[in-house]
DNA sequence: TCCTCCCGCCAAGCA
DNA sequence: TGCTTGGCGGGAGGA
C-alpha cells in the first residue's frame, strides 16, 4: 500500500474545492492487489492521466489487471484533468522545492530525536517511513544512506534501521577527518587546482606529470566505508557497490571538509576527487555529472542536518557552488574524541556534546583507543608515510607547543603595535608588565638581528611537511618599517619561516611572528563584516598550513613574547565596543583552531614616523601614541587596524598562481608589500632569479626608498615600497580617519620555476598629498614565463591588462564565498 | 542558459 | 523468485 495518505487529501481537498460534481472524489484505499506501481505521486498522477488518456498505455494497464478501484483513480484524476485544465492542474500540484530531497529528510529527521537515549532505541521501518512522508522508497534510501555515512542510522535488517541520532556524529567525524588527511585530501584538492590553473594557461596541454602522478596515487588510496565499532556497516550490498555507494561518498564529501581550511568545498572539486578516486582517466561528462547529482543529493542531506550550508565561490570563470562546513569542529587525530561545536550550527552545546559523546562511547566503545574505522589496505602505505613525516616534524628541535587562549590572555604585550590602536585599548594594556614592555621595547627597537635565523634543514619540513604543496605558510611576522617619503611606517606581518630568513635594511626593523585567524574562524567572528572571503586556494593553502602551523609558531624562542603580542595585537585590533566579548571569542577562535594565514600584511603606522621613532616609542610606552582614528580589528589577522568598512577581503595564498586584483591608481599612497615565505624559499632551490627580488628592487628603487642602483640581494625581506594602490575588493569607507583611507592592495608573484606564489597585501594609509602616478613597470610582475620573460603587463596569457596612466589591473581571480 | 535535483528505470544482490 | 537496495542518468523546474 504506497498511496499516501496526505496526497490522497490533497487530491480530494482539490477536487471538492474546483469540482464538487465530480464524483465519487475520494481517493479509495489501493487494494493490496495492486500491482507494483509507482507510490502515488504528484508526477505518478500525472503520468496516470497521460497513461488514461494513451489507449496504448490504457491498454497495459489493463493488462496489468488494474483493480476497480484503480480505475476509480484513473477515472478521477481524469476527471481532475478534465476540470483542471493545464496550468490550474499544475498550480494544484506540489512545487518541485516542495518535494525536495531537502524537505524530506527535514521531514525524516523530525520524526526521531537528534539524541535518543540510549536505553530507548528507535528503530526505522522504511515502509512506515515512505506511508507517512509520502515519498516513494527510493528518497528514503538515499537519506538513510547519508545518515548511515555518518552513523546516524544503521542497518538492522530488510527494511529495518536503528536511529543513532548524533551520539556518533563526534567519533564520525573524528574518523572521518582522519581518513581524509590520511587519505591526502587536501593534496589531491590543491592538485586539482593546480590542474584548473594549469588549464587555463594552457587549455590544449597535456595535464602535468605531477598531476598524473598525484592522482595515480589517489587512485590506490581509493577507500571502503569508514566505520565505528559498534556501527557495522550492514548495507544489503556490501560487497558489490559499496565502493560507489552514496555512503562512501557521503564519507568522502565530508573528509573534504574536514580537512580543508577554510572548510569550503566546492561541488567541482568534490567531484573530481570522488571521480579520481575511482578512475580519473574516465573524466568524461556525464561521469562528472552524475557525481554532481550524487553529491547534490548528499549535500541535501547534510544540509538538513545543519553540517553543511550552501555558498557560492565566486571567481574570474565563474559563480561556483559550493558548501561551507557548518558542523561541529573536529579536532585534529586526538585519540579521545574532544569535539566541539562551533557557533554556526544547532549542534548541541559542547557540553550536551560531550555528555553525549560518552555516552556513546560507553556504548559504542568498550574499548576505547581502537582503530575506530576499517580502511583500505592500499591506504595502509600511505598512512604510515604519512605519520612517518608527521613523526618527523614534531620530532624536530622546534616541535610547536599548544597556546592556550588564557595564555594569550596573560602575556605581555608588545609596545610597538599599541600606537596603532585607540587609546581605550592601550589603556587595557597599561596593567601589563612595564618589565616585559621594555625588554620588549629593548629588543624591537635596537636589536639589529631580531630574527634568529631557524635552521635552514628545517625550512623545508616547516614549509612542505607534505612534500607537495610549495606555498606553504605558517603565520605572519609583523615588521616595522619606516617610510622615509610619507613618514609613515608599516608594521608588515611576515611569515615566522620567511622572517627566519630576513634581514632588515633598517635598523629599526623588527620582526615578529603574528598568528591569523583561519577564514572559519574570522567568518564566524566577523561575519556580517568580511563579507568576501578569498576561499578555494587559501582553502587548500591553510588545509595545508595546519600540520605547520604551530611549528612555525613555535620556531623561535621568544615564543611567549610573541604570543603575548599576538594577543595584544588581536585583542587592540578589536573594536571598541564589544571588545571583551569579541576577543574572547576570538581566543576561542585560536585556541580551537589555531591557525596562521599564509599572507604577508602591511599595517600603517600612521603616526609614527621614522623620524620620531624614540619618541614614538616612548610614547607608546605610555600608551598615548598620537593616533586618533579607531582602529578595528581585521577579521582576517586580528591585528591590522583597519576600518570594518574596509574588512572586505581575506588574503589567502593560493596554492597555485593567484593573479589577485590590483589597481595601481596615482592617487594612493606607498605600501610594501610583504613577500609569502614560499615563492622565496622555495627558489632557494632553483638556480633561476627570484622574481620577486628583483620586483622588489624594482619597486624600490622605482618609488625612490632605494637608489637606483641598490639592489637588495635576493633574500626573503621586506621591502618598504610605496605604491600606488587602489583595490576594487574593498569598499570604501566614508569614514575620514586615516586608516580608513588605506587601501589593501593584494597582488601575487608567480615563479614559473618553482611554480609557487606570494600574495602580498598592502595596506597603505592615505596620502597625505596625490602622488604623482606611478609607472609600474614590467619588470615587477612576473608573467608564468619566467623572470626575464615577456611582461605580465603586455603579455595577455595570464590575464593581465594594463590600463592607461599607468595603472595595472590584473583580473581577479581571487574567490569570493557568498551565502544564498 | 545553466544550475539543481527529482524521478524512476533497472540491475545487483539478499531472503 | 520476489523484494530490497541503490547506481545511474534523463530531463524538467527554477534561478
Amino acid at each position: 500500500l504506497k498511496t499516501p495518505l496526505k496526497q490522497a487529501a490533497t487530491s480530494q481537498m482539490v477536487l471538492t474545492e474546483r469540482q464538487p460534481d465530480c464524483q465519487p472524489l475520494t481517493t479509495p484505499p489501493k487494494p493490496k492487489e495492486t500491482p507494483p506501481a509507482d507510490p502515488w505521486t504528484p508526477t505518478s498522477n500525472l503520468k496516470m492521466l497521460i497513461s488514461a488518456a494513451s489507449p496504448e498505455i490504457r491498454s497495459r494497464e489493463q493488462r496489468r489487471q488494474l483493480s476497480d478501484s484503480s480505475s476509480e483513480v484513473l477515472q478521477t484524476k481524469h476527471c481532475l484533468q478534465e476540470h483542471l485544465l493545464g496550468d490550474e492542474y499544475e498550480k494544484s500540484q506540489p512545487s518541485r522545492k516542495e518535494k525536495s530531497l531537502g524537505l524530506l529528510c527535514h521531514k525524516f529527521l523530525a520524526r526521531y530525536p537528534d539524541y535518543p537515549s540510549p536505553s530507548q532505541k528507535s528503530y526505522i521501518c522504511l515502509d512506515e517511513v515512505t506511508e507517512e512522508l509520502h515519498v516513494e522508497r527510493r528518497r528514503i534510501y538515499d537519506i538513510v544512506n547519508v545518515l548511515e555515512s555518518l552513523h546516524m542510522v544503521s542497518r538492522l535488517a530488510r527494511n529495518r534501521y536503528v536511529w543513532h541520532g548524533r551520539h556518533n556524529l563526534p567519533q564520525t567525524l573524528q574518523a572521518l577527518k582522519k581518513v581524509g588527511e590520511e587519505n591526502k585530501y587536501i593534496q589531491q584538492i590543491q592538485m586539482i587546482k593546480k590542474r584548473e590553473y594549469e588549464h587555463e594557461f594552457d587549455p590544449d596541454g597535456e595535464r602535468s606529470e605531477e598531476t598524473a602522478s598525484s592522482f595515480g596515487s589517489s587512485e590506490q588510496s581509493e577507500m571502503s566505508f569508514v566505520e565505528l565499532p559498534g556501527v557495522e556497516f550492514r548495507a544489503a550490498s556490501v560487497n558489490g557497490r559499496k565502493y560507489k555507494s552514496l555512503r562512501v561518498m557521503s564519507q568522502k564529501f565530508v573528509m573534504l571538509f574536514l580537512v580543508s581550511t577554510p572548510q569550503i568545498v566546492s561541488l567541482e572539486v568534490a567531484a573530481k576527487i570522488l571521480i579520481g578516486e575511482d578512475q580519473l582517466e574516465d573524466l568524461d561528462k556525464s561521469k562528472f555529472k552524475t557525481k554532481i547529482r550524487r553529491l547534490y543529493d548528499i549535500a541535501n542531506v547534510l544540509s538538513s542536518l545543519k553540517l553543511i550550508k550552501k555558498v557560492h565561490v565566486t571567481e574570474e570563470r565563474g559563480r561556483k557552488p559550493a558548501f561551507k562546513w557548518t558542523g561541529p569542529e573536529v579536532l585534529p587525530n586526538t585519540q579521545d574524541t574532544k569535539l566541539e561545536a562551533t557557533s554556526t550550527t544547532s549542534s548541541p552545546p559542547i557540553s550536551e556534546s560531550i555528555t553525549s559523546k560518552e555516552q556513546c562511547s560507553k556504548a559504542l566503545f568498550p574499548s576505547k583507543g581502537k582503530q575506530s574505522f576499517t580502511r583500505h589496505s592500499s591506504l595502509i602505505k600511505l598512512v604510515k608515510s604519512i605519520e612517518n613525516d608527521r613523526r618527523k616534524i614534531q620530532s624536530a628541535p622546534t616541535s610547536p607547543v599548544k597556546i592556550s587562549a588564557s595564555t594569550y590572555q596573560s602575556l605581555p604585550v608588545f609596545p610597538n603595535t599599541i600606537a596603532q590602536f585607540p587609546a581605550i585599548t592601550k589603556h587595557q594594556l597599561e596593567g601589563q608588565s612595564k618589565t616585559a614592555e621594555e625588554m620588549q621595547m629593548k629588543y624591537a627597537l635596537s636589536s639589529p638581528e631580531p630574527v634568529p635565523k631557524s635552521e635552514p634543514s628545517q625550512q623545508p619540513a616547516l614549509s612542505q611537511p607534505l612534500g607537495v604543496c610549495p606555498a606553504s605558510h605558517s603565520s605572519v611576522s609583523p615588521v616595522i618599517l619606516p617610510h622615509l617619503q610619507s613618514g609613515v611606517s608599516y608594521a608588515i606581518y611576515l611569515h615566522p619561516s620567511q622572517a627566519h630568513t630576513v634581514t632588515t635594511y633598517s635598523p629599526g626593523f623588527m620582526l615578529q611572528p603574528l598568528p591569523c585567524a583561519n577564514v572559519t574562524g574570522i567568518k564566524s567572528n566577523n561575519s556580517k563584516v568580511l563579507n568576501k572571503i578569498t576561499t578555494e586556494e587559501g582553502d587548500i593553502q591553510r588545509g595545508l598550513d595546519e600540520p605547520t602551523k604551530s611549528l612555525a609558531a613555535e620556531e623561535r624562542p621568544e615564543t611567549k613574547s610573541e604570543t603575548s603580542q599576538r594577543c595584544l595585537k588581536r585583542s587592540q585590533a578589536l573594536p571598541e565596543t564589544n571588545l571583551i566579548k569579541r576577543r574572547k571569542s576570538d581566543e576561542e577562535s585560536l585556541d580551537t583552531s589555531l591557525t596562521f594565514f599564509p599572507s604577508g600584511y602591511l599595517i600603517p603606522l600612521t603616526h609614527c614616523t621614522h623620524s620620531n621613532k624614540a619618541e614614538c616609542s616612548t610614547k607608546e610606552k605610555a600608551g598615548v601614541c598620537s593616533l586618533q582614528h579607531t582602529a578595528y580589528s581585521s577579521p582576517i589577522t586580528g591585528v591590522i587596524p583597519m576600518p570594518a568598512s574596509e574588512l572586505k577581503t581575506v588574503n589567502i595564498p593560493a596554492f597555485h598562481i593567484t593573479p589577485l586584483n590590483i589597481m595601481l591608481s596615482p592617487n594612493s599612497i606607498a605600501a610594501a608589500p610583504v613577500l609569502s615565505n614560499s615563492c622565496l624559499n622555495s627558489s632557494s632551490t632553483s638556480s633561476a632569479p627570484n622574481p620577486s627580488s628583483s620586483a622588489l628592487n624594482f619597486m624600490l628603487q622605482h618609488i625612490g626608498l632605494i637608489p637606483a642602483g641598490v639592489q637588495i640581494p635576493a633574500n626573503p625581506v621586506l621591502q618598504h615600497v610605496p605604491v600606488s594602490s587602489q583595490s576594487e575588493n574593498i569598499s570604501h569607507s566614508s569614514g575620514s580617519t586615516n586608516v580608513q583611507e588605506g587601501k589593501v592592495i593584494e597582488f601575487t608573484f608567480y615563479s614559473p620555476i618553482n611554480e609557487s606564489n606570494c600574495l602580498f597585501s598592502l595596506q597603505p594609509s592615505a596620502p597625505k598629498e596625490p602622488q604623482e602616478p606611478q609607472a609600474v613597470t614590467e619588470n615587477f610582475f612576473r608573467t608564468p614565463g619566467g623572470p626575464n620573460t615577456e611582461p605580465a603587463l603586455s603579455a595577455n596569457s595570464d590575464g593581465t591588462q594594463r590600463t592607461s596612466q599607468g595603472t595595472l589591473y590584473i583580473p581577479q581571480r581571487k574567490l569570493e564565498v557568498s551565502e544564498d
